[in-house]
RNA sequence: GGGCCUAUAGCUCAGCUUGGUUAGAGCGCUUCCCUGAUAAGGAAGAGGUCUGUGGUUCAAGUCCACAUAGGCCCA
C-alpha cells in the first residue's frame, strides 16, 4: 500500500474518532502498516488535542512521581545515544502516569561550558584565549548563546519526533538569569558553611595557549613520545639512613621538575631496603623498595630493611640548589606510591603534580613554581633561566651527572598529553582555583548513596561507591568566559563576599540590577565598596564548572528560592523518584546532583536512578564522528519508525548493558513483534467487521482456549507491571513478545473457525486481549498503540478515553489465572510440535488424516478432553491415547538419570547411581516403580556394597511404541503416529485437498470472505466420487450454494486433476 | 597505569542471582509442510572449543582466580 492510500484510510478515523462506515461498526484495518507515516498522523493528533498536557492535568491531586530531566549540552547535533536515554526517560513516566501518578516533566538545556565555547571558537576560527579577548567577551558570549539556541532546535525536533513527552514550554535553561541567580544562592549556602574556598590546583595546562585544559580536551591530545627517564641519588642527611651513608634513589620522567623538588614520598606500608652495590670498584648504598631492587643489577647486598613509615622525616640533600625552598627536603608518606615501576621512592614537586600537591599540603610544604605561565623558567633561575621546560631536561641531566648524582638515565616511551590545538606538550601546572570541599561531607554522601536505589545495583557499591570513597575536593572554577560567573567579590585587602541574588548585588552596589544580564562581562562591571575597609570590591574573574549548573537543576529549574511559588514547586518534587542517564554520568551528573543536594539540603536529589549502558555501532565500537559510524537519529526514525527504534532500545537487550545498534537489528525486532501485533489487530477487525461485533462483558460460557488466553493475559499484566516497576524493560518486552506470539500463533490459530463463524465469545475474548495488550504496550510504543486505540478501541467503545495515554494501566485479575491450564496447554503445544516432527519424518502430510496417535508424557493424565481435541485437530488425527493402552510388550522403555534430583539426594554417589540406572532393565524398573513407588539399587562403592532407593521422579522415562509407528520424542515426552491408512482416511484426505483448492481459487479471484458461490467442477472419476459423497461438507466449508459437475470440462493441471469455476451467487 | 562493566550460533540477544549431564530464542541460510492473518505461519537441517587458562565440585556457560579483547570512567 502506498503511503498516500494509507493516509486516506487512517486520518478520517482519527479526525472524528469514529469509524467511517455508517453502521458505526469496526472497520477492517489493512494488513500492512507504514509506521513512519502512521506516526506523523499520531504526532499531529497529540498536538492538536494536547494529549500530553491532559495526561499531566488528569492526575492533578494524585500522588506525585518526580522525574528530573538531565539537560543535554546543546553544543552539537543530537546523536542516536541521545535517543537511547530519552526512550527510557519517556517509558517510565508514561507507565507511572497510567498507574495513576502525576509526572511533571520539565525539559532542560545545559547551555554553558567549554564545549560550547570550543564549538564557537571553531566557527570563528579562533586558536586561543587571546583571540576571544580581542573579539570581546560580550560579543563572544553572544555567539555562544546563539549557538546554544540553534542546537536546541535540533534537539527539540528529534525529541518530539521520537515521542518523548516533555514540556518544552516550561524548559529550564541554565543560562537564564533566574537559573543563574538560583545557582548563586546555592553557592552562597555552601560559602556560608565554609565549604567554598580558594586553593592551588594542579591542572593540565598549555603553556603556549596560556590556558588550562579540561579533561575532555586532554583526552583528544595524547601522543606517544620519548622522554628521558632518570634515576637520581638523593643523599640522606639525617636519621639511620644518614648513619648508613645511604642515598635515596628516585626515579622520574620529568627531570625539569627536579629543580623544584620539595620532598620524596614513600609508601608507609611498603618495605624498603638499603642495598650495597659495587660498580667500577666504587661501593655505594642506595635505598629502594624491596620489590624493586632489580633496578640495581644482580650483584647486591642487603644492609638494612625498613618499613616506609620508619623513614618519615628523613632529611636529604636536594638535587638542585637553583631556587629557594624553605623547610623542605625530607621523606613524606603517601599511600598512592606503588612498587610497579621506578624505585618506590617518588620525587615530589607540588607545583607540577596533583598527587604531589596533596601530599605536600599535609606536611605544610611550600608550593614553589620556578616556571612562568608561558612555560619558560624564570629569568633569575641559574642554569636553566629562560629555557622552555621541555628543553631544560638535557642541561639538568648533564649537571646531575657532573655532580655524580645521576645513577642511571634511559629513554622512556609513553603517551603524554599534548594540546589538541597546537600540539605543545602540556604541563601539569599549579594554578589558584576555587574548590568545594566535598571531602568534608564524604560521610554524608556515603550515607545518601546507601539509601539510593541503583539499577543496576552493582553501581552503588561499585563504580559510584568507589568514586565517593576516593572523593577529592571539587575544583569548581574555570578561567573562561561562557559560564555562570562565580558570585564572589573581593577588595584590595582580600575581604571577600559571596552574593546570592541580583537583588542582593543591587543593594550592595546601590543600584537597580534586577534586569542585569548576570553573565560576563556585564557582571564584572559591578563594583562597590568593601563594608569592612571601604576599598573597592570587584568580582573575581572565574566562571564555574558547567557540571555545577546541571547538578543544581533540582532547585534552579524552579528559580528557587527567589521566584514566586518556587519554594512549593521545589518541595513537591524533591527528591526525584527517578532519574535516568547513561553510565558515563556516574562521575558527571549523578555525582553533581547528589553532591549539591547533600551540600545544600543535606539530602540527595534522587531516590532511584537507572543507569544505562552505552549503545555501540553494529561492529561493537562506540559511535563517534571520528570513526564515521554515527547513526543519525532522524533518518533512523524516518526509515524504521520511532516505535521501532524505541522497541529496539527497550526490549532487545538489557538497559544496563552496552548494545549494538544497526539497521538490520531494528528491522528484525519490528517484523517479529510489532507487525505480528498489528497483524492480529488487522485479523480481528476483518472478522469483527463481518460479524457486526459489539463489545460485551467477558462471557461466562468461555471455551477452554478463551480461559487459557485470559489466564495468560492476566499473568502478562502482572508480569509487565512488576518488570516496569523494576525498570526492567527487557523483561517487559520479552513477556509482551511471548504473549503476542501465544495470542497470534496459538489462540487465534486454534480459534480460527470460531472467528470465521463470527462467534461473539471468541471475538469478545480476542478484543479484550487486544485492548489490554494495547494498554500494556502504550508506554513502550506510544504511536502504534495510539493508532490501535483510535482506529479500533474507540470505534468499538466510544466511551473510552480520547487517548490510550489517558487510560489507566490494566490490573491483573488473579482469579482468571489458572496455572494448571497454562501447564496443560503448554504441554499440548509441545506435543503438537512432536506430532509435526513425526509427520515431517514420515512424509505423511497433515492434510492426510490419520487414525490414531499414542502419547507418553508426564502430565498427560491431567490434560482435558478439550485440549486433546485441539491436539488431534492440529495434527489431523482422529484419536489420541496415552501409551498405557498399548500392549506392554510392544513398548520400548528408555530411562535416563535425573541428575537434578539425584544430585541433591546422593551427592558424590550420583555418578555410580546413574551408571547402575543405565545398566538396569528399564522396562522392569519402570514397571516396579509404577507399582511400588520406590526401587532399590545395589551400589558397589570403594567402601563396599550399598543399597540406595530411588523413586520415579529420579528418572527421565521415555516410552515409545516398538513397530509400525512414526515416533518423535524430546525430554521424556513422546508422540507416536499410527501410519496405517484406510480407504476412508484417504477419501477424507481428498476432501480436504478439494476444499483447499476451492479456497485458493476464491482468494485468487478476489472474493470477499462472506461471498456465497456456485461451484462448477470436474475431476477424474475416483476424486469425483469422493467429492459427490462429501458435497455437503465441502459446500459448507467453501460457502457454496450449489455444486455442479461439468463433465465436458477437461482436467486442469493441479495435483488432483481438478477443474474449477467459481461464480458469485 | 587503576577501577568497573561486557564477551554464548553468521547477526541481535536470553540463560548466570539459585551449578544438574542434549545451552535456547529471533533473524539469516538449506530442504520441506501448511494455506481465508498469506509479503503471515509451521517442521527438519546446517551452524556453538558458551573468549582463553587454571581452580572449586560427583557435576561448571553458571561459582572463584588469572589472562586476552572491547567499552566506560579515572590517571
Amino acid at each position: 500500500m502506498s503511503k498516500d492510500v494509507f493516509k486516506k484510510c487512517f486520518l478520517p478515523t482519527l479526525e472524528c474518532g469514529v469509524a467511517i462506515n455508517k453502521k458505526n461498526s469496526i472497520n477492517a484495518l489493512p494488513a500492512q502498516i507504514d509506521l513512519p507515516v502512521m506516526e506523523a498522523g499520531i504526532l499531529e493528533y497529540w498536538t492538536k488535542n494536547q494529549v500530553f498536557e491532559k495526561s499531566v492535568e488528569n492526575r492533578n491531586g494524585a500522588q506525585r512521581w518526580s522525574f528530573y530531566e538531565g539537560p543535554p549540552t546543546a553544543n552539537g547535533k543530537p546523536g542516536t545515544h541521545h535517543i537511547e536515554a530519552r526512550v527510557f526517560k519517556d517509558l517510565f513516566p508514561r507507565f507511572q502516569t497510567m498507574k495513576g501518578k502525576q509526572v511533571i516533566r520539565k525539559a532542560g538545556w545545559d547551555c554553558h561550558g567549554l564545549p560550547v565555547e570550543i564549538a564557537v571558537e571553531k566557527e570563528l576560527g579562533f586558536t586561543g584565549k587571546a583571540d576571544i579577548e580581542k573579539f570581546g567577551v560580550a560579543a563572544f558570549n553572544e555567539k555562544c548563546k546563539e549557538s546554544v539556541q540553534r542546537h536546541v532546535t535540533e534537539f527539540t525536533d528529534m525529541t518530539k519526533r521520537m515521542g518523548f513527552w516533555v514540556d518544552f514550554d516550561e524548559a529550564y535553561w541554565t543560562m537564564s538569569p533566574e537559573y543563574i541567580e538560583s545557582v548563586w544562592w546555592s553557592l552562597q549556602q555552601i560559602w556560608n558553611k565554609g565549604l567554598l574556598v580558594q586553593d592551588h590546583r594542579v591542572a593540565p595546562y598549555c603553556p603556549r595557549c596560556g590556558t588550562g585544559l579540561s579533561d575532555h580536551e586532554l583526552a583528544q591530545g595524547y601522543e606517544t613520545i620519548k622522554d628521558p627517564s632518570v634515576f637520581v641519588r638523593f643523599p640522606a642527611t639525617s636519621g639511620k639512613l644518614s648513619e648508613l651513608k645511604a642515598s635515596l634513589l628516585v626515579w622520574t620522567t620529568t627531570p625539569w621538575t627536579l629543580v623544584s623538588n620539595t620532598a620524596v614520598a614513600v609508601n608507609p606500608k611498603v618495605e624498603y631496603q638499603v642495598i650495597e652495590i659495587t660498580v667500577d670498584d666504587k661501593t655505594e648504598r642506595l635505598v629502594v623498595a624491596a620489590d624493586l631492587v632489580g633496578v640495581l643489577g644482580e650483584d647486591r647486598k642487603v644492609i638494612a630493611t625498613f618499613m616506609g613509615k620508619e623513614l618519615e622525616h628523613t632529611k636529604y640533600s636536594k638535587p638542585f640548589d637553583l631556587v629557594e625552598i624553605e623547610n623542605s627536603h625530607f621523606v613524606v608518606l603517601a599511600d598512592y606510591v606503588t612498587v610497579e615501576d621506578g624505585t618506590g621512592l617518588v620525587h615530589q614537586s607540588p607545583a607540577f603534580g596533583a598527587d604531589d600537591l596533596e601530599v605536600c599540603r599535609k606536611y605544610n610544604l611550600p608550593v614553589v613554581n620556578p616556571i612562568n605561565p608561558d612555560g619558560h623558567f624564570k629569568k633569575e633561575v641559574a642554569l636553566v633561566g629562560g629555557v622552555f621546560f621541555k628543553e631544560a631536561d638535557k642541561p639538568l641531566i648533564k649537571d646531575l651527572k657532573s655532580r655524580n648524582l645521576l645513577f642511571k638515565s634511559l629513554q622512556f616511551e609513553h603517551s603524554y598529553p599534548h594540546c589538541w590545538r597546537c600540539h605543545t606538550a602540556l604541563m601539569y601546572y599549579a594554578q589558584p582555583s576555587w574548590y568545594i570541599k566535598t571531602t568534608a561531607i564524604k560521610q554524608d554522601l556515603l550515607r545518601e548513596n546507601s539509601t539510593t536505589d541503583w539499577h543496576p545495583e552493582t553501581i552503588k557499591t561499585g563504580r559510584f561507591g568507589d568514586w565517593l570513597n576516593n572523593n577529592i575536593d571539587w575544583a569548581v572554577s574555570r578561567n573562561r568566559y561562557w559560564g555562570t560567573p562565580l558570585p564572589i567579590w573581593r577588595c584590595e585587602n582580600n575581604h571577600e563576599i559571596c552574593v546570592g541574588s541580583l537583588a542582593e548585588l543591587g543593594k550592595l552596589a546601590g543600584q537597580e540590577l534586577s534586569k542585569l544580564d548576570p553573565h560576563r562581562p556585564f557582571v564584572d562591571d559591578i563594583k562597590f565598596n568593601c563594608q569592612e575597609c571601604q576599598t573597592q570590591m570587584q568580582r573575581i574573574p572565574e566562571v564555574i564548572d558547567c557540571w555545577y549548573d546541571s547538578g543544581a537543576m533540582p532547585f534552579a529549574q524552579w528559580g528557587y528560592p527567589h521566584r514566586a511559588g518556587s519554594v512549593e514547586q521545589f518541595k513537591a518534587a524533591y527528591p526525584a523518584d527517578f532519574i535516568c542517564e547513561a553510565i558515563d554520568q556516574t562521575r558527571g551528573w549523578f555525582y553533581t546532583l547528589m553532591t549539591i543536594g547533600t551540600l545544600v539540603f543535606d539530602k540527595s536529589s534522587y531516590k532511584t536512578v537507572l543507569c544505562l549502558g552505552h549503545i555501540l555501532d553494529k561492529d561493537g565500537r562506540k559511535m563517534s564522528k571520528h570513526l564515521g559510524n554515527v547513526l543519525e537519529p532522524m533518518p533512523l526514525m524516518n526509515q524504521h519508525g520511532a516505535d521501532a527504534v524505541r522497541w529496539y532500545m527497550l526490549a532487545a537487550g538489557s538497559p544496563w548493558s552496552a548494545r549494538r545498534v544497526g539497521h538490520d537489528a531494528i528491522t528484525d525486532v519490528v517484523r517479529k513483534t510489532l507487525l505480528t501485533y498489528w497483524n492480529t489487530i488487522s485479523f480481528f477487525t476483518l472478522y469483527a467487521n463481518a460479524a457486526d461485533f459489539e463489545v460485551t462483558e467477558i462471557s461466562s460460557d468461555l471455551t477452554l482456549m478463551d480461559r487459557w488466553i485470559l489466564s495468560e493475559l492476566n499473568k502478562l499484566i502482572a508480569g509487565v507491571d512488576l518488570a516496569l516497576e523494576n525498570f526492567d524493560s527487557q523483561l517487559a518486552g520479552s513477556l509482551l513478545a511471548t504473549f503476542i506470539d501465544d495470542l497470534s500463533n496459538w489462540y487465534v490459530r486454534r480459534s480460527r473457525r470460531r472467528f470465521w463463524d463470527g462467534d461473539p465469545v471468541a471475538l469478545n475474548t480476542l478484543y479484550f486481549c487486544l485492548k489490554n495488550l494495547t494498554l500494556l504496550l502504550a508506554p513502550m510504543v506510544p504511536f502504534i498503540s495510539e493508532h490501535v486505540w483510535q482506529s479500533l478501541i474507540r470505534v468499538a467503545q466510544s466511551n473510552q478515553p480520547e487517548s490510550v495515554h489517558l487510560a489507566d494501566f490494566p490490573i491483573s485479575d488473579a482469579k482468571r489465572i489458572d496455572e494448571n491450564l497454562s501447564a496443560s496447554v503448554s504441554l499440548s503445544r509441545r506435543l503438537v510440535e512432536l506430532g509435526r516432527s513425526a509427520r515431517a519424518e514420515s512424509g505423511v502430510k497433515i492434510r492426510q488424516p490419520l487414525s490414531r496417535a499414542l502419547v507418553s508424557a508426564s502430565g498427560w493424565e491431567k490434560i482435558s478432553e478439550e485440549i486433546k481435541t485441539h491436539i488431534a485437530d492440529e495434527l489431523n488425527i482422529q484419536k489420541l491415547d496415552g501409551i498405557h493402552v498399548a500392549e506392554a510388550d510392544l513398548v520400548d522403555v528408555s530411562v535416563k538419570a535425573n541428575f537434578r534430583t539425584l544430585g541433591t539426594k546422593f551427592g558424590a554417589e550420583v555418578q555410580d547411581i546413574a551408571k547402575a540406572i543405565t545398566e538396569a532393565d528399564h522396562t522392569l524398573m519402570v514397571k516396579h516403580l509404577r507399582e511400588n513407588k520406590s526401587f532399590e539399587i545395589n551400589l558397589k562403592t570403594a567402601s563396599g556394597k550399598k543399597v540406595v532407593s530411588i523413586d520415579i521422579d529420579d528418572l527421565v522415562v521415555t516410552e515409545t511404541p516398538r513397530t509400525g509407528w512414526s515416533v518423535a520424542s524430546h525430554a521424556g515426552e513422546s508422540l507416536a503416529l499410527d501410519l496405517a491408512l484406510t480407504p476412508e482416511l484417504i477419501q477424507m484426505g481428498v476432501v480436504r485437498e478439494v476444499i483447499r483448492a476451492v479456497q485458493e481459487e476464491r482468494k485468487r479471484i478476489g472474493l470477499d470472505i462472506s461471498d456465497r458461490i456456485t461451484v462448477n467442477w470436474n475431476a477424474p472419476e475416483q476424486i469425483a466420487l469422493a467429492i459427490i459423497e462429501s458435497e455437503a461438507e465441502i459446500s459448507s466449508e467453501v460457502l457454496a450454494t450449489k455444486m455442479m459437475r461439468q463433465s465436458k470440462q477437461s482436467n486442469s493441471d493441479n495435483e488432483l486433476g481438478l477443474w474449477l469455476e467459481l461464480i458469485k451467487s
